[in-house]
DNA sequence: TGTACATCAGTGAACGCGCGTTCACTGATGTAC
DNA sequence: TGTACATCAGTGAACGCGCGTTCACTGATGTAC
Protein backbone atom coordinates (compact mmCIF):
# COMPACT_ATOMS: atom_id res chain seq x y z
CA UNK A 1 0.00 0.00 0.00
CA UNK A 2 1.74 3.21 -1.34
CA UNK A 3 1.99 6.35 1.19
CA UNK A 4 0.60 9.48 0.35
CA UNK A 5 3.64 11.81 -1.03
CA UNK A 6 5.34 13.36 1.93
CA UNK A 7 5.46 16.74 2.31
CA UNK A 8 8.89 17.86 0.59
CA UNK A 9 11.88 18.80 2.94
CA UNK A 10 12.79 21.39 0.31
CA UNK A 11 15.35 23.77 0.87
CA UNK A 12 13.11 26.37 0.02
CA UNK A 13 9.32 25.74 0.19
CA UNK A 14 7.92 25.65 -3.51
CA UNK A 15 6.03 28.79 -2.87
CA UNK A 16 3.93 30.46 -5.78
CA UNK A 17 6.66 32.58 -8.22
CA UNK A 18 4.48 35.88 -7.15
CA UNK A 19 5.25 35.49 -3.69
CA UNK A 20 8.72 34.12 -3.66
CA UNK A 21 9.13 37.43 -6.02
CA UNK A 22 7.82 39.23 -3.49
CA UNK A 23 10.46 37.68 -1.31
CA UNK A 24 13.15 38.30 -2.51
CA UNK A 25 12.23 42.31 -3.01
CA UNK A 26 11.81 42.30 0.48
CA UNK A 27 15.19 40.91 1.28
CA UNK A 28 16.66 43.86 -1.15
CA UNK A 29 14.99 46.39 1.02
CA UNK A 30 16.65 44.88 4.38
CA UNK A 31 20.06 44.21 2.89
CA UNK A 32 20.44 48.15 1.92
CA UNK A 33 18.81 49.13 5.24
CA UNK A 34 21.45 47.13 6.72
CA UNK A 35 24.57 47.88 5.25
CA UNK A 36 23.57 51.45 5.13
CA UNK A 37 23.65 51.35 8.87
CA UNK A 38 27.44 51.58 8.38
CA UNK A 39 27.46 53.36 5.23
CA UNK A 40 25.78 56.00 3.74
CA UNK A 41 23.48 54.63 0.65
CA UNK A 42 25.76 56.82 -1.66
CA UNK A 43 28.49 54.24 -0.90
CA UNK A 44 26.11 51.13 -0.48
CA UNK A 45 26.90 49.36 -4.08
CA UNK A 46 24.37 47.17 -6.12
CA UNK A 47 27.38 44.24 -6.06
CA UNK A 48 27.04 44.38 -2.19
CA UNK A 49 23.33 44.19 -1.96
CA UNK A 50 23.14 41.63 -4.23
CA UNK A 51 25.74 39.41 -2.41
CA UNK A 52 24.01 40.26 0.76
CA UNK A 53 20.59 38.85 -0.77
CA UNK A 54 22.45 35.93 -2.19
CA UNK A 55 21.54 36.55 -6.14
CA UNK A 56 23.40 37.72 -8.68
CA UNK A 57 23.94 41.27 -9.04
CA UNK A 58 22.02 41.20 -12.18
CA UNK A 59 19.28 39.63 -10.50
CA UNK A 60 19.14 43.26 -8.66
CA UNK A 61 17.28 44.48 -12.13
CA UNK A 62 13.98 42.30 -11.97
CA UNK A 63 13.03 44.30 -8.93
CA UNK A 64 14.36 48.14 -8.77
CA UNK A 65 15.91 50.00 -11.46
CA UNK A 66 18.49 51.61 -9.00
CA UNK A 67 19.65 51.50 -5.66
CA UNK A 68 17.96 55.06 -5.48
CA UNK A 69 15.19 53.39 -6.27
CA UNK A 70 15.38 51.52 -2.91
CA UNK A 71 16.46 54.43 -1.27
CA UNK A 72 13.19 56.19 -2.16
CA UNK A 73 10.81 53.06 -1.02
CA UNK A 74 12.77 53.06 2.56
CA UNK A 75 11.95 56.32 2.83
CA UNK A 76 8.45 55.92 2.22
CA UNK A 77 8.55 53.01 4.84
CA UNK A 78 10.33 55.01 7.29
CA UNK A 79 7.75 58.19 6.80
CA UNK A 80 5.07 55.65 7.22
CA UNK A 81 6.09 55.27 10.82
CA UNK A 82 6.42 58.82 11.37
CA UNK A 83 2.71 58.99 10.78
CA UNK A 84 2.41 56.05 13.17
CA UNK A 85 3.92 57.50 15.75
CA UNK A 86 1.75 60.93 14.86
CA UNK A 87 -1.36 58.78 14.95
CA UNK A 88 -0.14 57.42 18.74
CA UNK A 89 0.77 60.69 19.92
CA UNK A 90 -2.85 61.63 18.53
CA UNK A 91 -4.81 58.59 20.65
CA UNK A 92 -6.37 60.08 23.80
CA UNK A 93 -4.99 63.03 23.60
CA UNK A 94 -8.51 64.75 22.96
CA UNK A 95 -8.79 64.79 26.66
CA UNK A 96 -7.67 68.69 27.64
CA UNK A 97 -7.76 68.40 30.71
CA UNK A 98 -4.55 66.22 30.61
CA UNK A 99 -1.26 68.23 32.53
CA UNK A 100 1.96 69.06 30.86
CA UNK A 101 3.99 66.56 31.96
CA UNK A 102 1.58 63.84 31.35
CA UNK A 103 1.09 64.79 27.62
CA UNK A 104 4.63 65.52 26.67
CA UNK A 105 5.53 62.10 29.03
CA UNK A 106 3.18 60.17 26.46
CA UNK A 107 5.03 61.96 23.43
CA UNK A 108 8.21 60.55 24.47
CA UNK A 109 7.35 57.24 25.40
CA UNK A 110 5.62 57.29 21.81
CA UNK A 111 8.85 58.52 20.59
CA UNK A 112 11.42 55.79 22.76
CA UNK A 113 9.01 53.27 21.54
CA UNK A 114 8.96 53.74 17.43
CA UNK A 115 12.55 54.52 17.24
CA UNK A 116 13.52 51.43 19.03
CA UNK A 117 11.09 49.21 16.92
CA UNK A 118 12.20 50.91 13.85
CA UNK A 119 15.71 51.77 14.63
CA UNK A 120 17.55 50.95 11.13
CA UNK A 121 14.60 53.50 9.64
CA UNK A 122 15.18 56.32 12.09
CA UNK A 123 19.04 56.13 11.11
CA UNK A 124 18.47 55.61 7.45
CA UNK A 125 16.01 58.97 7.29
CA UNK A 126 18.81 60.95 9.91
CA UNK A 127 21.64 60.16 7.65
CA UNK A 128 19.85 60.49 4.42
CA UNK A 129 17.85 63.43 5.12
CA UNK A 130 21.19 65.52 4.84
CA UNK A 131 23.49 63.21 3.00
CA UNK A 132 21.29 61.39 0.22
CA UNK A 133 21.11 61.26 -3.19
CA UNK A 134 18.75 64.37 -4.23
CA UNK A 135 15.69 62.74 -4.93
CA UNK A 136 15.70 60.63 -1.62
CA UNK A 137 17.02 64.09 0.30
CA UNK A 138 14.36 65.73 -0.92
CA UNK A 139 11.35 63.42 -0.67
CA UNK A 140 12.69 63.35 3.08
CA UNK A 141 12.38 66.89 3.15
CA UNK A 142 8.77 67.01 2.02
CA UNK A 143 7.88 64.30 4.91
CA UNK A 144 9.54 65.70 7.72
CA UNK A 145 7.95 69.11 6.49
CA UNK A 146 4.63 67.35 6.25
CA UNK A 147 5.07 65.85 9.76
CA UNK A 148 5.72 69.23 11.16
CA UNK A 149 2.29 70.74 9.33
CA UNK A 150 0.29 67.93 10.92
CA UNK A 151 1.77 69.14 14.53
CA UNK A 152 1.07 72.54 13.64
CA UNK A 153 -3.14 71.37 13.23
CA UNK A 154 -2.21 69.37 16.77
CA UNK A 155 -0.68 72.42 18.46
CA UNK A 156 -3.58 74.81 17.61
CA UNK A 157 -6.05 72.22 19.80
CA UNK A 158 -3.66 73.28 23.06
CA UNK A 159 -5.29 75.68 25.18
CA UNK A 160 -4.16 79.11 25.66
CA UNK A 161 -2.98 78.98 21.94
CA UNK A 162 -6.04 80.27 20.74
CA UNK A 163 -4.92 83.79 19.39
CA UNK A 164 -1.66 82.78 17.74
CA UNK A 165 -0.61 83.60 14.48
CA UNK A 166 -0.05 80.36 11.87
CA UNK A 167 3.53 81.27 11.78
CA UNK A 168 4.30 81.26 15.31
CA UNK A 169 2.07 77.81 15.52
CA UNK A 170 4.61 76.61 11.89
CA UNK A 171 7.74 77.80 14.22
CA UNK A 172 6.75 75.84 17.37
CA UNK A 173 6.08 73.04 15.55
CA UNK A 174 9.48 73.11 13.80
CA UNK A 175 11.03 73.42 17.14
CA UNK A 176 9.36 70.70 18.59
CA UNK A 177 9.75 68.88 15.34
CA UNK A 178 14.03 69.88 15.16
CA UNK A 179 14.29 68.94 18.64
CA UNK A 180 13.07 65.54 18.18
CA UNK A 181 14.97 64.41 15.69
CA UNK A 182 18.30 65.43 17.44
CA UNK A 183 16.38 63.29 20.18
CA UNK A 184 16.00 60.52 17.68
CA UNK A 185 19.92 60.21 16.39
CA UNK A 186 21.40 60.47 19.83
CA UNK A 187 18.66 57.41 20.49
CA UNK A 188 19.89 55.75 17.51
CA UNK A 189 23.38 56.78 18.66
CA UNK A 190 22.82 55.12 21.88
CA UNK A 191 21.19 52.26 21.30
CA UNK A 192 22.61 49.12 23.09
CA UNK A 193 24.17 51.46 26.54
CA UNK A 194 21.17 51.53 28.88
CA UNK A 195 22.60 54.09 30.89
CA UNK A 196 22.93 56.22 27.50
CA UNK A 197 19.73 55.61 26.24
CA UNK A 198 17.80 56.56 29.55
CA UNK A 199 19.72 59.48 29.75
CA UNK A 200 19.11 60.67 26.20
CA UNK A 201 14.85 60.02 27.06
CA UNK A 202 15.34 62.13 30.03
CA UNK A 203 16.91 65.15 28.31
CA UNK A 204 13.96 64.72 25.69
CA UNK A 205 11.14 65.19 28.43
CA UNK A 206 13.00 68.28 29.82
CA UNK A 207 13.12 69.84 26.45
CA UNK A 208 9.85 69.03 25.33
CA UNK A 209 8.20 70.32 28.49
CA UNK A 210 10.78 73.46 28.43
CA UNK A 211 9.76 74.25 24.58
CA UNK A 212 5.71 73.68 25.75
CA UNK A 213 6.29 75.94 29.18
CA UNK A 214 7.72 78.84 26.53
CA UNK A 215 4.52 78.22 24.37
CA UNK A 216 2.05 79.06 27.01
CA UNK A 217 4.04 81.88 28.63
CA UNK A 218 4.53 82.73 24.75
CA UNK A 219 1.42 84.89 24.31
CA UNK A 220 1.85 86.91 27.10
CA UNK A 221 5.01 87.71 26.22
CA UNK A 222 4.82 89.08 22.98
CA UNK A 223 1.87 90.87 23.66
CA UNK B 1 73.12 99.67 -23.42
CA UNK B 2 71.71 96.14 -21.72
CA UNK B 3 68.34 96.63 -19.79
CA UNK B 4 67.66 95.11 -16.58
CA UNK B 5 66.24 91.59 -16.59
CA UNK B 6 62.40 91.92 -16.73
CA UNK B 7 60.66 90.46 -13.98
CA UNK B 8 59.69 87.24 -15.42
CA UNK B 9 56.26 86.83 -16.86
CA UNK B 10 56.47 83.43 -15.26
CA UNK B 11 52.85 81.49 -15.31
CA UNK B 12 53.77 80.61 -11.58
CA UNK B 13 55.76 82.81 -9.55
CA UNK B 14 59.41 81.88 -8.54
CA UNK B 15 57.74 81.89 -4.62
CA UNK B 16 59.70 79.48 -2.09
CA UNK B 17 59.33 75.81 -2.10
CA UNK B 18 57.49 75.76 1.32
CA UNK B 19 55.07 78.56 0.07
CA UNK B 20 54.42 76.72 -2.51
CA UNK B 21 53.70 73.51 -0.83
CA UNK B 22 51.53 75.66 1.36
CA UNK B 23 49.34 76.69 -1.52
CA UNK B 24 49.20 73.10 -3.11
CA UNK B 25 47.89 71.91 0.28
CA UNK B 26 45.53 74.70 0.75
CA UNK B 27 43.83 73.81 -2.92
CA UNK B 28 43.53 70.33 -2.04
CA UNK B 29 41.35 71.33 1.07
CA UNK B 30 39.13 73.86 -0.95
CA UNK B 31 38.99 71.34 -3.78
CA UNK B 32 37.51 68.79 -0.93
CA UNK B 33 35.22 71.46 0.64
CA UNK B 34 33.84 72.13 -2.95
CA UNK B 35 33.28 68.96 -3.92
CA UNK B 36 31.76 67.56 -0.70
CA UNK B 37 29.06 70.28 -1.21
CA UNK B 38 27.55 68.25 -3.86
CA UNK B 39 28.60 65.05 -2.19
CA UNK B 40 29.44 63.42 1.16
CA UNK B 41 32.72 62.95 1.83
CA UNK B 42 32.74 59.09 1.63
CA UNK B 43 32.10 59.87 -2.51
CA UNK B 44 34.60 61.74 -3.01
CA UNK B 45 37.81 60.39 -4.61
CA UNK B 46 41.69 61.13 -3.73
CA UNK B 47 41.76 61.49 -8.30
CA UNK B 48 38.53 63.92 -8.26
CA UNK B 49 40.44 66.14 -6.13
CA UNK B 50 43.65 65.71 -7.86
CA UNK B 51 41.83 66.72 -11.14
CA UNK B 52 40.24 69.54 -9.43
CA UNK B 53 43.62 70.89 -7.88
CA UNK B 54 45.22 70.25 -11.48
CA UNK B 55 48.16 67.71 -9.81
CA UNK B 56 48.52 63.97 -10.59
CA UNK B 57 46.96 61.88 -8.15
CA UNK B 58 50.22 60.10 -6.75
CA UNK B 59 51.30 64.18 -6.02
CA UNK B 60 48.20 63.95 -3.06
CA UNK B 61 50.62 61.83 -0.73
CA UNK B 62 52.85 64.36 -0.70
CA UNK B 63 50.38 66.44 1.61
CA UNK B 64 47.83 63.97 3.33
CA UNK B 65 47.92 60.23 3.89
CA UNK B 66 44.31 59.79 3.22
CA UNK B 67 41.26 61.80 1.96
CA UNK B 68 40.02 61.02 5.52
CA UNK B 69 42.85 63.17 7.27
CA UNK B 70 41.22 65.99 4.86
CA UNK B 71 38.10 65.90 6.62
CA UNK B 72 39.49 65.78 9.75
CA UNK B 73 41.74 69.20 9.12
CA UNK B 74 38.06 70.42 7.40
CA UNK B 75 36.33 69.51 10.45
CA UNK B 76 39.21 71.56 12.92
CA UNK B 77 38.39 74.76 10.65
CA UNK B 78 34.73 74.28 10.89
CA UNK B 79 34.87 74.10 14.42
CA UNK B 80 37.27 77.34 14.49
CA UNK B 81 34.46 78.79 13.06
CA UNK B 82 31.70 77.66 15.73
CA UNK B 83 34.31 79.03 18.24
CA UNK B 84 34.19 82.50 16.85
CA UNK B 85 30.45 82.49 16.49
CA UNK B 86 30.37 82.02 20.33
CA UNK B 87 32.87 84.33 21.04
CA UNK B 88 31.03 86.95 18.85
CA UNK B 89 27.61 86.28 20.66
CA UNK B 90 29.49 86.44 24.11
CA UNK B 91 31.35 90.27 22.97
CA UNK B 92 29.49 92.65 24.75
CA UNK B 93 26.74 89.98 26.57
CA UNK B 94 28.32 91.12 30.11
CA UNK B 95 25.50 93.68 29.78
CA UNK B 96 22.55 92.21 31.81
CA UNK B 97 19.98 94.45 31.64
CA UNK B 98 19.56 94.19 27.80
CA UNK B 99 16.10 92.44 26.74
CA UNK B 100 15.32 89.51 25.85
CA UNK B 101 14.61 90.76 22.01
CA UNK B 102 18.32 92.15 21.91
CA UNK B 103 19.85 89.37 23.14
CA UNK B 104 18.35 87.09 20.53
CA UNK B 105 18.22 89.00 18.09
CA UNK B 106 22.39 89.41 17.71
CA UNK B 107 22.33 85.97 18.75
CA UNK B 108 21.06 85.40 15.69
CA UNK B 109 22.44 87.83 13.48
CA UNK B 110 26.06 86.29 14.70
CA UNK B 111 24.17 83.07 13.05
CA UNK B 112 23.38 84.40 9.97
CA UNK B 113 27.00 86.32 9.79
CA UNK B 114 28.76 83.38 10.56
CA UNK B 115 27.11 81.01 8.25
CA UNK B 116 26.72 83.16 4.99
CA UNK B 117 30.84 83.49 5.11
CA UNK B 118 31.30 80.06 5.96
CA UNK B 119 28.40 78.18 3.82
CA UNK B 120 30.89 75.61 2.74
CA UNK B 121 32.53 74.46 6.42
CA UNK B 122 28.92 74.73 7.83
CA UNK B 123 27.28 72.54 5.15
CA UNK B 124 29.89 70.25 5.50
CA UNK B 125 29.99 69.77 9.20
CA UNK B 126 26.11 69.52 8.79
CA UNK B 127 25.93 66.31 6.63
CA UNK B 128 29.56 64.85 8.49
CA UNK B 129 27.72 64.92 11.04
CA UNK B 130 25.41 62.67 10.48
CA UNK B 131 27.13 60.85 7.59
CA UNK B 132 31.37 61.47 7.27
CA UNK B 133 33.36 58.66 8.17
CA UNK B 134 33.33 57.69 11.67
CA UNK B 135 36.88 59.71 12.94
CA UNK B 136 35.58 62.63 10.85
CA UNK B 137 32.22 62.10 12.66
CA UNK B 138 33.49 61.27 16.31
CA UNK B 139 35.52 64.90 15.97
CA UNK B 140 32.45 66.64 14.99
CA UNK B 141 30.09 65.30 17.91
CA UNK B 142 32.89 65.95 20.27
CA UNK B 143 33.28 69.56 19.25
CA UNK B 144 29.68 70.27 19.16
CA UNK B 145 29.38 68.95 23.22
CA UNK B 146 32.07 71.31 23.50
CA UNK B 147 29.93 74.01 21.93
CA UNK B 148 26.96 72.94 24.54
CA UNK B 149 28.91 72.43 27.53
CA UNK B 150 30.34 76.26 27.02
CA UNK B 151 26.79 77.41 26.17
CA UNK B 152 25.67 76.09 29.23
CA UNK B 153 27.91 78.27 30.97
CA UNK B 154 27.07 81.31 29.49
CA UNK B 155 23.22 80.27 29.98
CA UNK B 156 23.76 80.32 33.64
CA UNK B 157 24.45 83.92 33.52
CA UNK B 158 20.96 84.58 32.91
CA UNK B 159 19.00 86.23 35.45
CA UNK B 160 16.82 83.75 36.58
CA UNK B 161 18.91 80.73 36.52
CA UNK B 162 20.70 80.77 39.61
CA UNK B 163 18.77 78.17 41.06
CA UNK B 164 19.14 75.86 38.27
CA UNK B 165 20.27 72.03 38.21
CA UNK B 166 23.50 71.65 35.67
CA UNK B 167 21.29 68.97 34.13
CA UNK B 168 18.50 71.78 33.28
CA UNK B 169 21.45 74.11 31.90
CA UNK B 170 22.64 71.33 29.81
CA UNK B 171 19.38 70.87 28.61
CA UNK B 172 18.40 73.73 27.93
CA UNK B 173 21.54 74.52 26.01
CA UNK B 174 21.31 71.03 24.02
CA UNK B 175 17.98 72.91 22.98
CA UNK B 176 19.65 75.61 22.00
CA UNK B 177 21.99 73.78 19.68
CA UNK B 178 19.90 71.33 18.45
CA UNK B 179 17.60 74.02 16.96
CA UNK B 180 20.69 76.34 15.97
CA UNK B 181 22.24 73.08 13.76
CA UNK B 182 18.68 72.90 12.50
CA UNK B 183 18.52 76.25 11.27
CA UNK B 184 22.34 76.61 9.87
CA UNK B 185 21.39 73.26 7.83
CA UNK B 186 18.27 75.42 6.91
CA UNK B 187 20.28 78.69 5.70
CA UNK B 188 22.53 77.03 3.87
CA UNK B 189 19.87 74.97 1.69
CA UNK B 190 18.04 78.35 1.49
CA UNK B 191 20.89 80.09 -0.32
CA UNK B 192 20.54 82.09 -2.72
CA UNK B 193 16.68 82.47 -2.54
CA UNK B 194 16.92 85.69 -0.27
CA UNK B 195 12.56 85.12 0.89
CA UNK B 196 13.60 81.59 2.15
CA UNK B 197 16.77 82.67 3.85
CA UNK B 198 14.66 86.18 5.49
CA UNK B 199 12.40 83.11 6.41
CA UNK B 200 14.39 80.80 8.02
CA UNK B 201 16.37 83.71 9.75
CA UNK B 202 12.84 85.25 11.35
CA UNK B 203 11.99 81.87 12.04
CA UNK B 204 15.33 81.08 14.21
CA UNK B 205 14.91 84.49 16.14
CA UNK B 206 11.02 83.61 16.72
CA UNK B 207 12.70 79.90 17.97
CA UNK B 208 15.37 81.75 20.13
CA UNK B 209 12.61 83.80 21.60
CA UNK B 210 10.23 80.99 22.56
CA UNK B 211 13.20 78.69 24.00
CA UNK B 212 14.58 81.54 26.81
CA UNK B 213 10.36 82.32 27.32
CA UNK B 214 10.25 78.72 28.51
CA UNK B 215 13.50 78.70 30.41
CA UNK B 216 12.63 82.20 32.09
CA UNK B 217 9.18 80.57 33.27
CA UNK B 218 10.72 76.65 33.40
CA UNK B 219 12.28 77.07 37.45
CA UNK B 220 8.75 78.29 38.82
CA UNK B 221 6.69 75.99 36.54
CA UNK B 222 9.06 72.97 38.39
CA UNK B 223 9.51 73.94 41.58
C1' DT C 1 80.13 84.55 -6.41
C1' DG C 2 80.51 79.61 -8.17
C1' DT C 3 80.16 74.75 -7.77
C1' DA C 4 78.66 70.29 -6.18
C1' DC C 5 75.28 67.86 -3.84
C1' DA C 6 70.72 67.14 -1.27
C1' DT C 7 65.97 67.75 -1.01
C1' DC C 8 61.48 66.89 -2.42
C1' DA C 9 56.88 68.47 -4.99
C1' DG C 10 55.19 66.74 -8.74
C1' DT C 11 55.33 63.01 -12.79
C1' DG C 12 53.73 58.96 -15.40
C1' DA C 13 53.36 54.08 -16.05
C1' DA C 14 51.47 50.24 -14.08
C1' DC C 15 48.84 47.06 -10.96
C1' DG C 16 44.79 44.66 -9.42
C1' DC C 17 39.99 45.47 -7.92
C1' DG C 18 35.10 46.37 -7.50
C1' DC C 19 31.91 48.82 -9.95
C1' DG C 20 27.21 49.23 -13.04
C1' DT C 21 25.30 47.45 -16.94
C1' DT C 22 24.67 44.49 -21.48
C1' DC C 23 23.31 40.26 -23.16
C1' DA C 24 21.92 35.65 -24.32
C1' DC C 25 20.76 31.81 -21.43
C1' DT C 26 18.21 28.30 -18.29
C1' DG C 27 14.80 25.96 -16.16
C1' DA C 28 11.08 26.02 -12.87
C1' DT C 29 6.36 27.89 -12.52
C1' DG C 30 2.08 29.22 -14.64
C1' DT C 31 -1.55 28.93 -18.26
C1' DA C 32 -4.40 27.52 -22.28
C1' DC C 33 -6.47 23.90 -24.33
C1' DT D 1 -5.78 14.76 -16.16
C1' DG D 2 -2.13 15.53 -19.85
C1' DT D 3 0.34 18.21 -23.13
C1' DA D 4 2.35 22.16 -25.35
C1' DC D 5 3.70 26.71 -24.90
C1' DA D 6 4.56 31.27 -22.39
C1' DT D 7 6.41 33.67 -18.66
C1' DC D 8 10.07 35.35 -16.06
C1' DA D 9 13.32 35.19 -11.62
C1' DG D 10 17.66 34.16 -11.54
C1' DT D 11 22.35 32.92 -14.15
C1' DG D 12 27.05 33.73 -15.82
C1' DA D 13 30.24 35.70 -19.03
C1' DA D 14 31.85 39.86 -20.56
C1' DC D 15 32.61 44.94 -21.14
C1' DG D 16 34.84 49.30 -20.13
C1' DC D 17 35.74 52.48 -16.24
C1' DG D 18 37.41 54.91 -12.21
C1' DC D 19 39.41 53.70 -8.15
C1' DG D 20 43.68 53.71 -4.46
C1' DT D 21 48.26 52.74 -4.26
C1' DT D 22 53.29 51.19 -5.75
C1' DC D 23 57.31 52.63 -7.79
C1' DA D 24 61.21 54.65 -10.11
C1' DC D 25 61.77 59.11 -12.16
C1' DT D 26 62.64 64.31 -13.06
C1' DG D 27 64.11 68.69 -12.48
C1' DA D 28 63.63 72.95 -9.98
C1' DT D 29 64.76 74.84 -5.40
C1' DG D 30 67.66 74.93 -1.39
C1' DT D 31 72.12 74.37 1.08
C1' DA D 32 77.08 73.64 2.21
C1' DC D 33 81.42 74.91 1.12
Amino acid sequence: VPVPAPVPAAPSAPLPRAERKERTRRAILDATLRLAEEQTLGTVSLRQVAKEVGIVPTAFYRHFASLDDVGLELVEEALGALRGMLRDVRRGAAADLESLTQVTDRSVDVLVDHVSRGRSHFLFVARERVAGPPPVREAIRHGIELFERELATDVARIPGTEGWSTDDLRTLSRLIVSSMVTTAEEMVHAAGRPGAAAQVEADARTQLRMVLVGALNWRSEAD
